[in-house]
DNA sequence: CAATGGATATCGGGC
DNA sequence: GCCCGATGTCCATTG
């Protein structure tokens, strides 16, 4: 019986045969711990695409939620990875190898980890209440405005959020000082052509919805806009209404 | 002088004071290694967006190239992080605690990790080739026409890519048998209203510069296509061709 | 530098 | 389970 199973937090080993390696990730894995694994590696992904990558140095990352990351020495992203959910496996290969593998279906992905070496194998038994506060998203910038409407402009009345129309939910649906129905669109940072195209197409269909005559508004609201965006904007006859989640004055185009 | 500066390939202290852990982290970071820190930490980030997070136990990961990241047990996504070209440092706060923080410039972003507690911390030196070969992507599904370009349609003929429109480039601009342009937009997985929109950007701006007379084609190409956004094409006059990057047959509407 | 769009995007909410 | 849109998205490419 390992220290996992005994429900302690730390397992290491440096520079393990594979064996060794194989025993502590697999009885890990099973314990419901972290592994960590480092060496030198081949990585091997079938799935929504495929790849392969040749050998070199890379940590392994396998998680109790059944996530696995492979990452190298560069970047944010793991080079391979899988989501959450997934069956993680360690075996000796072949050769007597370390192999760690991870497989999900829906859909089928399979991820294999071919070990030259191993440098060292770690678990951890972690607990996390995982309780992050996050400010200066799409939703404070929401809440700014349904609490001062008029930094929409003078007589704006929000009626609705999340306003469902044939084309997906208006963030937000009102109505300007001179009762013309008005659909908001939010990004919490500067906005490209996307933005617009999305904006644009809640304004179509409300306007089908509401039979021809009745004239809509379409307000763009964000930090700022790219011109294209902004020439977009112009021939579709939307507006643009800078505007940050935070208060925080930035540079508006 | 540590076995990181003298280029070892590996160091580990399991449950190190914070002192010896701040000693090794500083000497891992300035020496090019890779280091992880596990352990019981509150995290503070203050940039384009702010945020906290209370008291758990994390792996924290910072990279030789100026990433950092901070895991939780769950999710294949950090809970927080630093993009590459970040600057690290490890020091002992006030109360002789292990800090690590991350600073960039451009836009200004600061984390901070504070632990109570450091279960363990290791330092790697790695070196990786980074050759990952990838298939089933939307530069695949190019080629595949390209190569096969009856693929869209009997007839049909490329004539350029990424081909530039006021709107944004087209991924592959052609003409069909009857000499009509063809503006055709590459998803390499099922699409949404989105693909939709950005297909008629293109139709769009195309149609502008062609003047008001000639008759355009828009040709969405995926696997398959939702039914928004089928409804969407149909409403536009726009049209779908499924495919796939690879060939291999999937369930197509 | 900004801008644009892809990604094995991931993630969460709604239906 | 699919669909849809947000994300501190990241990231490569291009101007």
């Amino acid at each position: 019986m390992t220290a996992v199973e005994d429900g302690l937090r730390l397992e290491t080993r440096e520079r393990p045969d594979h064996e060794t390696a194989r025993d502590l990730v697999a009885a890990a894995i099973d314990a419901g711990a972290l592994v960590t694994a480092v060496g030198r590696c081949t990585v091997d992904y079938e799935g929504r695409a495929s790849s392969t990558l040749g050998p070199g140095e890379r940590l392994v990352m396998l998680k109790p939620d059944g996530a696995a990351l492979v990452h190298t020495d560069e970047g944010q992203q793991p080079v391979n990875w899988q989501p959450p959910d997934c069956e993680h496996e360690a075996t000796l290969d072949g050769d007597g190898l370390l192999l760690i593998e991870s497989h999900r279906e829906t859909p089928e992905e399979h991820l294999a980890v071919s070990f030259e070496s191993v440098l060292e194998v770690s678990a951890y038994g972690l607990t996390d209440e995982r309780d992050l506060s996050l400010e200066g998203t799409e939703e404070d910038l929401r809440q700014r405005i349904l609490d001062e409407p008029y930094l929409i402009e003078e007589g704006f009345i929000p009626l609705a959020t999340e306003r469902e129309t044939p084309a997906g939910a208006v963030d937000i649906y009102g109505e300007d000082s001179e009762g013309r129905a008005v659909a908001v669109e939010l990004k919490r940072r500067r906005v490209g052509p996307d933005a617009v195209g999305q904006l644009g197409r809640y304004v179509d269909a409300m306007e089908r919805d509401l039979h021809a005559e009745t004239e809509m508004r379409g307000i763009l609201v964000a930090p700022s806009v790219t011109d294209r965006a902004s020439r977009l904007l112009a021939e579709r006859g939307l507006e643009f209404v800078p505007l940050t989640p935070t208060g925080t004055p930035e540079s508006a185009d």
